[in-house]
DNA sequence: CATGAATGAGGATTCATTCAT
DNA sequence: TATGAATGAATCCTCATTCAT
């Protein structure tokens, strides 16, 4: 990552101008709703030069969606890092996946838009979750029937609750109340799930590239 | 509705033949992944006959939607008016939505592709159940806090779960371990959660397809 | 004329109705701008019907010209029979041209509309000044070069205040002073020219066939 | 003008074969009758080209009017440039745009089915005859009654003959005989209207036409 | 004869992708 | 590599015409 050539280095902007362009361009809709031409005037490059980066059309869409989690997963990663306890765990990942909703639009119309892989996005968010689960059944801390089962509810409402979110039916604050019903509904008494939900996330430095400054805020 | 001409009983039948053709093309996408020629193929009509029934194409998506949402409504209609206990209503309403997902997988896909509205289309669902949660609450029935928030953690599970099921991740069975986790979520002690998740609904007539009796009986 | 069986006095109803149509709509455009189904919907029948009395779409259109034609034609003849002096004929043709075109819309819209057929609609009127010039020729009142030519010149000039006069780009009234400047370009003294053009139409029976009650006045 | 890159010129080229296509094509009737694929077949290029240079197919129509417009006024007003007695400008203008007939067969069939803005294309041609009119009245050279209404009559004849021209049924040669016409028609005595009528026009540089040199030469 | 459902050729327009420069 | 002109398959939609009832 240091020391690329310069034609290296400027490929790798034209590709994220690319990509950029195509995150900004997202609230159209889907993968119909978006020319190659849009996405190249957009990023303020000559249209041919789309297909020296992309094979498809499509491959950027799934480009973005790598993108994202890329930049999602790292992040998530940290917090594991720096916590133990399981159901401190899943209060983390929670309010974590609810703070990029909030912080993050194209994010989230990526979530709505991009089809079956929507599923995806949330995967290693949720992945973490059902370790946390099965630790926290293990350790005697959360008290369920199927954990699978379970992790399938928590993500039916995380992703709604995401979604309302973005569409602005929801106040963003709900996400407190959110966890503190997941964490319920795992098992742990009700004082221990508001304080929980309550407790910001531990700091870590600032996620990699985002165009968007409040994003800095994530590291919150 | 018994005695149409016989030309009137050649539309209907041919616009049913498009509309279930519309339903079972679902499965690809959005109106975008779908063409008319598509549609017109499926149905084994010619091309020019869509635009005798329907004028554009995404008249035809809109009728689809009516098309379900009515006979859900009207299903679910019957069970309201055979119960009186608000955690049985939510109990059967969730049951029979769960149904519906098990028995009509081109009632999935569209609640899946068809954007927007598909909030549109549990919605009868789930404005039943804010009143039943209303009712519940007043009867000291459920204990929860916000009574609008619950209800939209409670609509993300059942869409998820449904869609989960829909795509085979999940065995048809859970529905039953569904509702008894939503109704405990809502207040209810296990065991009578438990009870209520397995009673069957009340016995009414069978769900049907489509408000048109002739055509479906020839299709069934 | 008189004894047709009922039948076939339906026939012609219906195909009158038809033609009808077809004028009324006229106002669209050519015949690209106006559907079979137009005319039928304005006739007030079955599409199917159209077919039972024009073989193609174009037929309509041209049994439109020829009705024009003929009630135009019919009409032009009876000033033949009880004028004499080709001057005067020259006038009384010239003005009952004009006095078409300022009453009878449908007869100018046609005119404008129907590509090449449209110097045939002026053909017979134009056919009878050809005579009328020689004639003047022969009996020295005009006085010209190339007959042929001067009908061209003549025609030109009718044709477009005909239009001119359609599109409101003229006053109805300048019809005498067309007139008075072809007559004097026939070679007639200004004064004679003057008089032939303010001279009314002699006086004839009503035309047979027109939706349009002003249309009475043509007699004038 | 001179030095387009060689992108921007073979833009031009296809840009201008699209056009002369259109103007081959035009003898078929009006935008109805002409494909955009007629269009792009007939100037040898693919379909999809053509939206690259026009937005709709409108669009092409009115530019090929444009383009015949520019040329047209462009070289009257040579002529404007070096007269100035008004009957020798009438003169002029008449013969050239007679000229412009006999030369320019695409010229007349856009004059015949470009509907309203027919009346556009010759305006040129008229706005400067009505201000030799005008001038010729002052000086007292023309005698005539409505200024405005003689010019609609000259404008008719002028079309007429022109069309009659283009449709073989008039010689070209005639031209002389309509100026003539014309010019006794404004007051002037007959010898010298035909005099004028007879002279020619005023050496310049012959008629192009397109405005695009280069092109142009190639496809002399 | 009257009707209108069915049909498919035809037409405009879009856009992903290729390729010569 | 960057570019953008060229391309044609794909798509929506219209409408003249046929034909069974």
């Amino acid at each position: 990552m240091a020391d690329l050539s310069r034609t290296e280095r400027k490929r790798q902007r034209t590709r994220t101008a690319l990509i950029e362009a195509t995150r900004k361009l997202a609230y159209r809709g889907g993968q119909e709703k978006i020319s190659v031409q849009d996405i190249t005037e957009e990023a303020d490059v000559g249209l041919g030069t789309f297909y020296n980066y992309f094979e498809h059309k499509q491959a950027i869409f799934e480009a973005v969606l790598d993108d994202i989690q890329e930049v999602f997963d790292t992040q998530l990663d940290r917090f594991n890092s720096t916590l133990k306890d399981p159901a401190m765990l899943m209060a983390a990942t929670l309010k974590y996946t609810f703070q990029q909703a909030q912080h993050n639009e194209d994010w989230l119309i990526f979530l709505e838009y991009s089809g079956r892989s929507r599923y995806q996005i949330l995967h290693q968010s949720l992945a973490q979750c059902l370790s946390y689960i099965q630790k926290g059944v293990t350790a005697g801390r959360f008290r369920i029937g199927d954990i699978h089962f379970t992790l399938n509810l928590i993500h039916g409402m995380v992703r709604h609750v995401i979604l309302e979110i973005a569409q602005g039916n929801l106040e963003a604050d709900v996400s407190e109340e959110a966890i503190r019903s997941i964490l319920r509904m795992l098992g742990l008494p009700d004082v221990v799930a508001r304080a929980l939900a309550q407790s910001p996330l531990p700091a870590v430095s600032a996620p990699r590239r985002s165009p968007l400054p409040e994003v800095i805020n994530w590291k919150l």
